[in-house]
DNA sequence: TTGCGTGCAAAGGTTTTGCATGGCA
DNA sequence: TGCCATGCAAAACCTTTGCACGCAA
């Protein structure tokens, strides 16, 4: 999947810097529509959809589903090394933290699910939701 | 939550069965729907949401909610053990369908994520994203 | 008879698409 | 100049709600 040809736009480069400055944030799509609706600064919807989309793709954003009815957030996770754009997420449900996941088991996991269920894994799309560390200690003080 | 009066209709029992003759599938409010289109097996949509919807309450189905906009998935556990049943899910994002992934490796995976990251998966939200086989075929055809 | 269930039509909300225009390289 | 990007309006989609009628108990 290359990158084609790609323009520099002021709609993207304003929505990314905004994704950028607000690490750790959760943002809806219409959060961000609403953000860019004024003045010299405005970016339509379809706009917003499009390039979200794109960054996805592109492994710099993460795209959440957390509740039914409720829009998809996005999170800024940024550009780093070559190696980091193609790592694993954990997302904590209770709290909400992104864990970057640095692990060579999963790459075993990943090669068995290619090689004996035809599947290839886009890393970037993949998130996986659970419970953190410090949230399974809080359940555990007051549910037990 | 006590169940309150509730009544046995046509509506209810022929849906409940259609969902028992096929365990382990997972159908969409959708699939239902178009099944129950026609002459005296008809049952409207509203009803379709409602029942499911009280079906999952009472534990007989299970419901997955992978992406905003797209459908929810249901599936029939029945009255029995409802963890047994849990199980994770591929998403083909060139084709679209939704794979059960029926793996021991996973189960190691989960371990190992929940024994040296301190992270417990939840496998109701998580989704692999990614191509399936039929699709990387094509690409192969089409691309190279 | 009582009140839950049904289903049509319409609403509600998010995301996508068609298409003409705008703008980067 | 050649494409890609933008954005308006409208469509597409899934799901819920209002309301009158139907039907189980």
């Amino acid at each position: 999947m290359e990158e084609k040809n790609r323009y520099r736009t002021r709609q993207r480069e304003q929505l990314l810097s905004y994704l950028a400055e607000h690490p750790r944030k959760h943002f809806t799509a219409a959060d961000i529509c609403e953000h860019f609706r004024n003045g010299d600064q405005k970016i339509g919807t379809t706009t917003v959809y499009r390039q979200l989309e794109r960054l996805v793709t592109e492994g710099q954003v993460k795209k959440y589903v957390f509740e039914e009815g409720e829009s998809a957030c996005f999170e800024y996770i940024g550009k780093g090394a070559e190696e980091e754009f193609l790592c694993y997420h954990l997302k904590c449900e209770k709290c909400g933290r992104l864990i970057h996941l640095e692990c060579r088991e999963i790459t075993m996991f990943e090669k068995h699910i290619t090689e004996h269920h035809g599947f290839l894994i886009d890393p970037k799309r993949t998130v996986f939701y659970g419970v953190c560390r410090d949230c399974l200690e809080k359940e555990d003080i007051y549910e037990q």
